[in-house]
DNA sequence: ATAATAAGTAAAATATATTTGACATTTAGT
DNA sequence: ACTAAATGTCAAATATATTTTACTTATTAT
């Protein structure tokens, strides 16, 4: 049995920061939701502002665990924010 | 026939331990489910052996992107793999 | 007993996420 | 006009994820 290898995005992204990677705009809704700043999430979970601002922009992709802590903070899960549901494509 | 080496009581309790080292069993039942070796997912998904161990094996956070290439293998989503549902803040 | 595969672990090197500090733009409010 | 908050962006420094190489143990089968 062999597998193929479905992952060339992540280095392609890794690369092309910036370029590629779509921004997060469910992220950025669900902050909006919550009526709350870029910089009122990253000091709720304890990053930068720049850190959240670049994860909505989709500059770099976070740890599990920071999105998490974004989710948490949000009201959301992680399907609900950082899933990507382009099943047809 | 051999026996194997039962030397300690640590399994028993794996699932709740809210200790440093918590293991991620979701991702190797779903792996195991798959009848895939931590070499086959990493191949897959393009990282090495060591990476997937050590997300197993809770050493280390990776990279969310890292986690939804995992998911899409195993056929599972962010919140069948990666979300902890301690609703306990 | 030997070989082969899977898994656990570790040290050093590399890649990249994140921070720090800074500057610019927009928007809303006096 | 000014002020402040929110956002966008950037370059350099730091922290850490990930790789590479290697050694070890466990398991299964020959």
């Amino acid at each position: 049995m062999t597998f193929s290898k479905i992952n060339d995005t992540i280095h392609l992204n890794q690369q092309n920061r910036g370029d590629i990677l779509s921004k997060n705009l469910k992220l950025k809704s669900a902050r909006a939701a919550k009526d709350m700043s870029q910089k009122n999430v990253a000091d709720a979970v304890g990053v930068t502002r720049q850190t959240i601002n670049a994860i909505e922009n989709g500059d770099y992709n976070p740890s599990i665990n920071l999105c998490i802590a974004i989710c948490k903070v949000l009201g959301k899960t992680l399907n609900d924010i950082f899933w990507e549901d382009d099943t047809s494509d």
